[in-house]
DNA sequence: TGACTGATAATAATTGTTTTTTGTCAATAC
DNA sequence: GTATTGACAAAAAACAATTATTATCAGTCA
């Protein structure tokens, strides 16, 4: 059983390989079938179609900045820090990603634009990483917060300027972060303990 | 002078109303120009280009969307009232005016994408209006606020979620209007006077 | 003299055809 | 008996030939 693992394994790492260089329009299955070693067909005994192969190379890319994330929430600075780390990393996390790989970027707006089950995931992966800032910034007295989770969704919900796909390839050469930077500073009014 | 005035505006009319019918990829200035008797050649002496012309529709249509915020910011009611209202009508007017007409939702998709100049000026004048119900709040004490223009500016970047026509299109289906109440209970934390 | 048109070159969209690609399944190999 | 394949039908993409559209400009009309 390990064996079919790996070889999923290594068929996403293939594809994404694949598709970093060529975009997921025009890497065929055959493609990744010879890079692999193997032939189309036995591609078709771990992903019942080509869009679950590459659903679940995006599923990895969004783990990447679901890390990210993670490491920003998990600094030991203040509380207030950090959400203003986050908001600046995350945008500029995906601003760099995007820009400097455009078929990246394509795929993953694909998957936003016909929301993929995953992205659905992944923005909850994202409020639960920020509600976890939160908590802390309650528990050592920085913050005043009725509803955790509530107030962590309407936050993320209010940066999606600055971390959606579609968005910041819109705004892409306007200094956001400087944007990025003036929306934590006043939503940390709407939550400062005073 | 006016006469020419005059056969502009009919060609906005008319090519407003061929583009809400076919699009305004399938809508040719040929087609405009037979709606109004005229020759193609004859809107060249109006517009430069057919792009030119499609832009002078998006105004129009743009202009609409701000009537509407100005109508919900002259409101007789508290500024705080005025905000909810405004997040709530400004996502609900392009919320159904893009699930209404969808030839209007890709024409003014594109506009936002290509970054015509119509866009930013558009963005401008919405924030202008909020400042607007800012500035009573703080003129009649319920809100305590540095920089009006400034603070206008992150609340509207912070609403893109559900004015965007883009973002409007994704999520639509679900109740963002609940989300835009939340989102602006939340902000009104960070400005409102204690 | 200013508002407009007909004819037309350059560019872009459409259509119909050929070639790939996706996805299936019975057959093979280990 | 489990992992894999080759052969193949249905669906999609690429291509080339054709048609339509944009944009220009010298010239007409009132």
């Amino acid at each position: 059983m390990s064996v079919m693992e790996d070889t999923r394994d290594r068929i996403v790492a293939s594809a994404s390989a694949q598709i970093q260089r060529h975009g997921h329009v025009k890497t065929t299955v055959a493609d990744v079938a010879k890079h692999c070693g193997m032939s189309p067909a036995n591609i078709y005994r771990f992903f019942p179609t080509k869009a679950a192969l590459i659903e679940a190379v995006s599923e990895i890319w969004l783990a990447l900045a679901e890390d990210n994330a993670r490491a920003i929430a998990r600094q030991p600075s203040c509380a207030s820090a950090r959400i203003r780390e986050f908001l600046v990393g995350v945008h500029e996390f995906n601003r760099d990603r995007y820009t400097r790989n455009g078929e990246v970027h394509e795929t993953v707006v694909a998957a936003t634009m016909e929301r993929w089950p995953i992205v659905a995931r992944h923005e909850k992966v994202i409020i639960s990483i920020f509600a976890s800032i939160l908590e802390d910034g309650v528990r050592n007295g920085e913050f005043e917060i009725d509803d955790i989770e509530g107030t962590a969704s309407v936050m993320v919900a209010a940066m999606v300027k600055f971390h959606n796909p579609i968005m910041v390839a819109q705004y892409h050469g306007e200094s956001l972060t400087e944007q990025a930077t003036a929306l934590s500073d006043f939503m940390l009014k709407a939550i400062r303990k005073r």
